[in-house]
DNA sequence: TATTGTTATACTCTATAACTATA
DNA sequence: TATAGTTATAGAGTATAACAATA
């Protein structure tokens, strides 16, 4: 949609903006995935999940975790069903629904994730120590931004 | 290294950055990844080594390109052994060491390449256009400012 | 019929480590 | 010995689609 008329010279930069964020958004990942394993022998998505639920201490049901985590649902209940074997989080019944399920955090899952977040935060505080606390902020309101505009553009079918 | 002196505020806010910094990164990957199957049957590391090459005409060794594309030497062996199947990307021997290869773009890798790019660019410039170039600049720059310091950091092993 | 969740499957990407050939 | 690259392997992560149970 009038692409012709913006000038051509912002597009590169917007390309060097994404390249330079999806490099550096790799490597501190990298370094939390091998971290996360290293420490406690568990995955991102593992932790991502139990993130989630640590959040909503009634649980959530399986395809608001998918929602949340953005994976399909089959995923979910792989790393549920994993979770759920090391006792770190558990199935409870929907009253109404026989369908349903609400996953919650163990208590022994929630202290395991107490540590790990714990050990987490360190590591994000780390990677972004480079940042004053006023540009730790404009970063986030930045990104809020473009989060935004993006959600509510979800599909640019026209290309 | 005296976290505590620092005081508990700012560290939140350093997470909060990171999740959502992450959260859009996977965005607007997700979308690339589909786009780049759906509309070039190609995936995103395979457009990554095929950009890395575009940079560099005379073409690169492999370990130059497992470096830059931040995975091991094996897999890079794999997503070459395909392009070069399809005739895109081409082995080119290296003259005073046999052990070595560049590897570059063939003419038609080259062309398809620019058509891939074309589009891409497209995608990203949509994904942030709710930014004036104001603010794509002050992001780059504050990107940079972290990967700086995150690559003169490299690791935490003290947490 | 639609929805919730599971199962089965296949594929890509990845790291690790053993290996070959050359330096 | 060290380096460049390959091969073999195993595992994580993902999407798709068929399926069962319930709404």
């Amino acid at each position: 949609m009038d692409m012709e008329a913006r000038g051509h010279s912002e597009h590169p930069q917007a390309l060097r903006l994404w390249l330079r964020m999806l490099t550096l958004t790799q490597l501190v990942e990298k370094q939390v995935r091998s971290q996360l394993r290293e420490r406690f022998e568990t995955t991102l998505p593992r932790f991502d999940l139990m993130a989630q639920l640590e959040r909503n201490p009634d649980g959530l049901k399986m395809n608001e975790l998918s929602r949340r985590m953005m994976v399909t649902g089959g995923n979910v209940t792989g790393i549920t069903d994993q979770l759920v074997a090391e006792g770190l989080v558990e199935r409870v019944e929907v009253s109404g629904d026989r369908r349903a399920y609400r996953v919650r955090l163990t208590p022994r899952g929630r202290s395991l994730f107490g540590e790990m977040a714990h050990q987490h935060e360190g590591w994000i505080v780390s990677a972004f120590e480079g940042l004053s606390p006023e540009e730790v902020q404009a970063l986030h309101q930045l990104l809020g931004k473009v989060k935004q505009h993006y959600k509510d553009t979800p599909l640019e079918t026209a290309a």
